[in-house]
DNA sequence: TTTGATCTTTACGTTTACGTAAACTAGATG
DNA sequence: CATCTAGTTTACGTAAACGTAAAGATCAAA
């Protein structure tokens, strides 16, 4: 068994640490609901070989592990990841115990995205910044015109 | 004359500060080289209404002002929002001195904005926690091989 | 004047991440 | 048995953000 068999945490549910956290085992209609998602971005998904479910018949069945590989996919993507990148991560996490080059490959890999990442929040505060002077100059233009602002 | 007449900074540029800072007037092909796109990108910007470039006969001649927008629109591009948003908060930039009623809903507009990239700033500190944990358990196994890590 | 570099418009092509509709299957229920 | 209700596959459609190719205009240098 690899590792990644939680990764709970986000806003990314509907209710974040809730509903599925007992069981076992997952319909297609549990995880729509629980992560807010299509059906088809879930066979979309897999069809991208993010995730594989069983099969009762016909009908998949999602395990822990396919649910916490949702919730990172989730999560990669509102971090600015293409799903293909999520992809590569996942297949880097699941190589877990390879080669020592392979572990030197995936670590350098992880270190580019986390310092990505980092660059990122500071975009984000640059921006930050500009918006809230921006909004400052238009309370100020409120505040001249009489009305108490804000 | 409206705001922004300048929106310097980022590392979006290859050169943060350095080129345009003299000038009041630019080809296309100065802005592509100092931003780093395509001369189609810059076009299709000004076809989405982002820009707005005069012309000398048939060629575009960006002032400083569509400089600084253009600027805005990258910077607004990799913190996540896409060309229509940007288009509306550059839009609600320059009404400037609009209506008190319009004044307010664009503050509303730029609150949400700051609201959301607060969030995406969180959500990237949980995946960068996430990321450096597993980067942490590859170093601990490379360690175990004798390796000495990083 | 011919070449060539740079610009232009027009328009079809491409990738990502799904949406949506059609047609089929299987189990539950009146 | 007929009808839902959920699920399935297959496949075409779509929006965003450009890329790329075609064909023509302009201006300077050889």
């Amino acid at each position: 068994m690899t590792e990644l068999e939680n990764f709970g945490g986000a806003h990314f549910a509907s209710d974040p640490e809730g509903p599925g956290a007992g069981r076992d085992v997952f319909t297609i209609r549990d995880l729509t609901k629980e992560f807010a998602v299509s059906a088809r971005t879930l066979r979309f998904y897999e069809e991208k070989g993010l995730l594989d479910p069983a099969r009762r018949g016909e009908q998949r069945l999602y395990s822990r592990r396919d649910r916490a590989r949702l919730a990172y996919v989730l999560a990669g993507k509102t971090v600015g990841f293409s799903l293909e990148e999520v992809r590569e991560m996942l297949d880097l996490y699941d190589l877990g115990d390879g080669q020592v080059t392979q572990l030197k490959v995936a670590l350098a890999k992880f270190s580019e995205r986390i310092e990505r990442l980092e660059r990122q929040k500071t975009d984000i505060d640059r921006v930050v910044a500009e918006l809230t002077r921006a909004s400052d100059v238009m309370k100020a233009k409120l505040a001249v015109r009489g009305q108490a602002g804000d």
